[in-house]
DNA sequence: CGGCGCGATGTTTACGGTAACATGTCGCCA
DNA sequence: TGGCGACATGTTACCGTAAACATCGCGCCG
C-alpha cells in the first residue's frame, strides 16, 4: 500500500525499466554504468524504455550499493565570487546526480589551510577537492599526502604525479588569444600579469610572449606590469601601462577578466574608447566579462564542467588509492575563444611612429 | 570479506553503535531522529555510543530508506556572483548533509522560467527554492501551484500562504542601520532605492524613512535616486545625488552593497573622503562590502544559513503536501549590523545651513 | 487478581541500486 | 564431436536506514 503511494509519487525505479524492456535489472544497470558485455539490441531496447519512463537512477540508492559511501571535502581559499559560484553550481550538480556527499570547508589564510583540512579529514572525508590556489600549496598538499587522502588539483599549473589533476592549456589558450590580437593588426602592447603564487599566471604571459616573438615581435613593443588577480590590483596596473608617457599600446591583455574590466574602465576613464583606440583582452570568461562594456574578449574557461569532473575524478581517486592500481589521471579540458565587443582593429594601420591615441584632460 | 574492507574504511555505521550500546538499531535511530519513546538512560547510552564511533547518520542510505526520496530544484535568475556562491555553499552543505539531490536550473529571463520551470517539474522534482527575485514572480508561482510542487521563497517581501518563506526583517534592519547613522549626527541624506521588481527594495526605503521620522527629519533633507541593485546602477544614482548644487548630503544609505560600493568609488572620485566627508552605508553584507575600501558598514544578511533553512524547508514542504495537513511555514531568520569603516561622525556638527562639503574640481 | 493499555524496545521488511556469482548460449579447436 | 572459453544475461545478497508491525513489561482499574 505504502509502497504503492510511493511508486504514484516518484519517478520509474531500474524495475520498472527492467520490465518494460523485458530484461533484467542487472542488464539495464549495465547499460547505464559502461555498457560493457551487453548486446546492441538490448542496450538498445533498454535506452528507449529508460526514455519511455523517464528514468534517472536515484544517487542515494546508487552510492549506497556501490561499496563506497564517498565523502568528499572541498576546500577553498577566496577565489572570486563568480568563479566560485560556478565551481559550485558544477560540484553541487554532480553530487546530487551521484550522491557524494560534499563538505565544503573555507580557509580564510592558506596558513591556516591544515588546521581547517584536519578538521575534514577527522570528519572522515575520503578525498579532497581542491580549486585554485590551494592546489599548488605545498603546505596542504603535504598535509593531504601524509594523511593518505585522495585528491583533485583544479587549474594547477602542471600535472602532477601526486594528484590527479584537471587543467585547460593555459599557454596555448594564451598564445591563441594574442593571435586574434595580432589578426587584428595590433602591434604594441600591454600585459597584466596574474599572482604569482599561481603558475598559470606565468603561463599564461609565457602564451603572449610566445605568440609575439613567432609574430617577430620584440619585447620592446611590450609593457608588462604586475597584476593580482583582483580588480584592484588591474586598476594600478593598468594606469601604469596607460599613464605612460611612452606611445600607449593598442592592446591589452590582462591576466584575468576582473583585471580586464577594471583596464577597461580606466580607459574609458581617460577618455579613450574601447575597442575603436584600445582593445582589451581577458582571461576565464567570468561573469564580469559580460557585465561590462563594452563585454570583453576572453578565454571561456568551463569552471563548471570541470568541477563535475572533479567530483567524479575524486571518486576514481579515492577508489584507486583504495585498490592500489594505477596512477592520478590528469584530465584536460578544452578552452574557447569568445570574441565580444572589446577587440577590435588596431588603431591607424600597425603604424608604430605615429602619434598616440588623443588624451583629453 | 568485502564488507569487512568497507568497515574498516567507512565510518561506523547505525547497528555499530546498536551493538555498543547494547539495544537495537532501530533504538538509535530513533534516539536521532525525534527522541520520543526512548528512556533518558537509554538515549545517554546510545549517545556516548554515537560519540564514541564518531558515527554520522548515511544521508544517502536515509533517504532511501526514508519513503521520501527527495528531489528539490534550485531555480535561479541572475542574482549577484556574491549572493549565489554563498547562497550555494549553504545549499551544497545541506543537501549533503540530508542526502537531498539538488537539481540547479538558471533560468536567464523571467520570460522563461515557465520553460525552465517545465523542465525541472517533468525531472520528476518534488519541491523548488526560489531564492530572490524569482520568489515574487507571480507567473512562476502559479505554474508551481498548478504542478501541485512544493515550494519555499527566500527573502521575499512578505510571508505567503500558498508556500514556505525564509526573510530577514528588513524594514527593521534599515531602520536600525538608519538609525545608527542618525546617531553619529547625521541630518542630509542620501538613499538609492532598490530594483523595484523586489519588495525588499520597498521595504528598506521604508525603514530608513521610517527612522528619519521619528527623529523628526522630513523629507526635505532627503535625496532620493532610483537604482537597480547593480553597481552600474548605483553609479548613475550617486551621481546625481552628487552631483547636485544642492549640499550634499552627509550620509548616503544604498539599498545593497553593490550600490554602495559605487558610491564610494564615486566619492573618492569626486574627493570626497569616506567617512570623514560623507557616510556611506549598504545592505546584505555581500563580499564587495569588505573588498573595496572603506570597508562598508552594511547589515548583514545570513545568505548561507537561510540557504541551508531553505533545503529543510522544501523538503517539510513536501512532506507537508503529501500529508496535505498544516500550512506553509514562515521563517524569520536575524539580522546582524555590521558597522565598519565607511561610516563616522557626521562632518560638522549638525549644522544645515554650513557649506557643503570642498568640491575640488 | 486478571486483563487492558501504554510506553519502551525489538524484528521484519523495503527503499533502489550494484557486486559477485551463477547460468546459459554460442563458436571454435583439438 | 565434445569440451572449453568468452560473452550475454539472470540471481542473490547486501549497502545503511526508517516505517510498520510485533513483543514485552508494567501499572492501573474494575
Amino acid at each position: 500500500m505504502a509502497r504503492q503511494r510511493r511508486r504514484a509519487i516518484q519517478g520509474a525505479t531500474i524495475r520498472d525499466v527492467a520490465v518494460r524492456a523485458g530484461v533484467s535489472p542487472m542488464t539495464v544497470s549495465r547499460v547505464i554504468n559502461s555498457g560493457d558485455n551487453v548486446r546492441t539490441e538490448t542496450r538498445k531496447l533498454v535506452n528507449s524504455a529508460i526514455r519511455e519512463l523517464n528514468y534517472t537512477p536515484s544517487p542515494a540508492a546508487r552510492s549506497l550499493a556501490g561499496s563506497v559511501p564517498y565523502r568528499i571535502g572541498l576546500l577553498y581559499d577566496n577565489p572570486s565570487t563568480g568563479y566560485l559560484s560556478e565551481f559550485l553550481l558544477g560540484t553541487l550538480d554532480e553530487s546530487s546526480r551521484t550522491g557524494a556527499q560534499v563538505l565544503v570547508e573555507k580557509c580564510v589564510e592558506t596558513e591556516l589551510a591544515g588546521a581547517t583540512l584536519g578538521k575534514l579529514l577527522r570528519a572522515g572525508v575520503d578525498g579532497l577537492i581542491l580549486p585554485p590556489p590551494l592546489c599548488e600549496s605545498a603546505e596542504v598538499l603535504a598535509e593531504i599526502h601524509k594523511a593518505g587522502a585522495a585528491a583533485v588539483g583544479v587549474a594547477p599549473g602542471h600535472p602532477s604525479a601526486d594528484m590527479a589533476t584537471i587543467r585547460i592549456d593555459n599557454e596555448a589558450a594564451a598564445r591563441e588569444l594574442t593571435e586574434h590580437l595580432l589578426g587584428l593588426g595590433h602591434r604594441r602592447f600591454g600585459f597584466i600579469k596574474g599572482h604569482p603564487n599561481q603558475t598559470v599566471s606565468e603561463q599564461r604571459l609565457n602564451g603572449f610572449l610566445a605568440a609575439l616573438a613567432q609574430a617577430g615581435i620584440g619585447r620592446d613593443a611590450v609593457r608588462i606590469e604586475q597584476g593580482y588577480f583582483t580588480y584592484r590590483s588591474g586598476l594600478d596596473a593598468a594606469e601604469k601601462i596607460l599613464d605612460d608617457s611612452a606611445p600607449i599600446p593598442t592592446a591589452i591583455f590582462a591576466a584575468n577578466d576582473d583585471m580586464a574590466a577594471a583596464t577597461a574602465a580606466l580607459a574609458h576613464r581617460l577618455g579613450y574608447d574601447v575597442p575603436e583606440d584600445l582593445s582589451i583582452v581577458g582571461f576565464d570568461d567570468q561573469p564580469i566579462a559580460v557585465a561590462v562594456w563594452p563585454a570583453l574578449t576572453t578565454v571561456h574557461q568551463p569552471v563548471a564542467a570541470m568541477a563535475r569532473a572533479a567530483v567524479d575524478l575524486v571518486m576514481d581517486e579515492i577508489r584507486r588509492m583504495r585498490t592500489g592500481i594505477g596512477a592520478p589521471r590528469q584530465l584536460l579540458h578544452p578552452y574557447t575563444l569568445i570574441v565580444r565587443e572589446s577587440s577590435g582593429p588596431a588603431p591607424q594601420a600597425q603604424g608604430l611612429s605615429s602619434d598616440p591615441a588623443p588624451r583629453p584632460t
